[in-house]
DNA sequence: TATTTTGATGTTGAATTAGATATCAATCTT
DNA sequence: AAGATTGATATCTAATTCAACATCAAAATA
């Protein structure tokens, strides 16, 4: 009885860990509170439909009733469709590095290499990491960023931009040469909504 | 908001009635009180996961979270599963006399001849009811299906027995002549559980 | 090392579902 | 026409989520 809950339980978390999503930053954008988002994703709690829905939404995740002689193919597309990116772990970071850049450039309008810098980042969302930047290679575009934040000046706005300029240079590059190879191409499905 | 929730008791609905499901026989096999799946059916109750999942596990479907990247070959999929068959109204009708035949030559197992109606009416329950059956035909079978009821002996059988026989192998005859031009054959999914 | 963030819990009161029955009008069914 | 079934409601109590804060240890970051 339980395991198809404990199933969208982990559904669920696994999508927001893959979005680089805190709880609190889930709770901020579903409306639901974090205390039950944590209870939630520990079977604690056997949440009421809508606020499971508006959970769901907030993860561009779905509802939906399938029925089991269609459940085998059904996951077999959803499972296609998923990024076969580096590990688990680094993809999270990596991700999370990429929203806190967003949401920085965001907030600060005023320069328009802010406004590029929020480009780049929207684009490499859905760039495979290869292997190569995955692990230790990020913590340069950390510092960059931390660099850039604290002194918030144009130098720093730019050495961060032309990083990130290469970086994509790179990584599309190795989009098109895999391209040829494979057949679904592999992307990250990151938060692309409010940018009203 | 509340769009999603709809969309999903719709599907119930649908799945119970073309089931042949009534909303206190899906309570029975579910666990969930009757006015609830009324009530939830009409949008006017708010549901727990678990109640859902108990409802649609006895639907024979399984709640899913489907990102919405993968949402319309899912949906594709499902709807491409379904059978095809006749109106609602005479589909679920047909369905539900198969259902009772089922049910009343499970609960009368000392005659053989009840053995061979249960399993005719799960195999019909497979086949598309063709147009010369729909509607006002299928009173002859449940007249037939009245008398033995009544008078419960060899003779009624028997005449069932035939009539049954017959419609089937009209119906699998139609149902090779038609796979030729179609991909996906048609089924009617009904509930094929519980007959330990 | 100091600071911040994250995930997991706790508390109190209000709102709602769940449980258990019962009723009722509209439809089949006999 | 009489009888059974179906779907929609109502009532009353118990159990649980939800809202709104708050706390806290562990982990990440500065």
């Amino acid at each position: 009885m339980r395991y198809a809950i404990e199933g969208i339980a982990r559904t669920s978390k696994e999508a927001r860990e893959r979005k680089g999503l805190s709880q609190r930053e889930l709770s901020a954008r579903s409306g639901v509170r974090q205390y039950q988002i944590s209870k939630f994703e520990n079977g604690a709690i056997d949440l009421r439909l809508s606020s499971l829905i508006e959970l769901a939404r907030a993860l561009d995740l779905e509802l939906t009733l399938v029925p089991h002689k269609s459940l085998s193919a059904v996951n077999s597309i959803i499972r296609s469709a998923e990024p076969r990116g580096r590990s688990k772990r680094g993809r999270s970071e990596w991700t999370r590095l990429l929203n806190e850049l967003n949401e920085f450039a965001r907030e600060h309008p005023d320069k328009k290499e802010y406004v590029q810098i929020q480009n780049l980042s929207r684009t490499l969302q859905h760039l495979p990491l290869s292997k190569g930047e995955s692990g230790e290679q990020q913590g340069k575009y950390r510092k960059l960023f931390s660099d850039l934040k604290k002194k918030q000046d144009d130098k720093s706005a730019e050495l961060l931009l032309i990083s990130l300029r290469s970086l994509r240079n790179r990584l599309t590059h190795e989009v098109e040469a895999s391209t040829e190879a494979e057949t679904v191409k592999p992307a990250y499905s990151l938060d692309e909504d409010d940018n009203g």
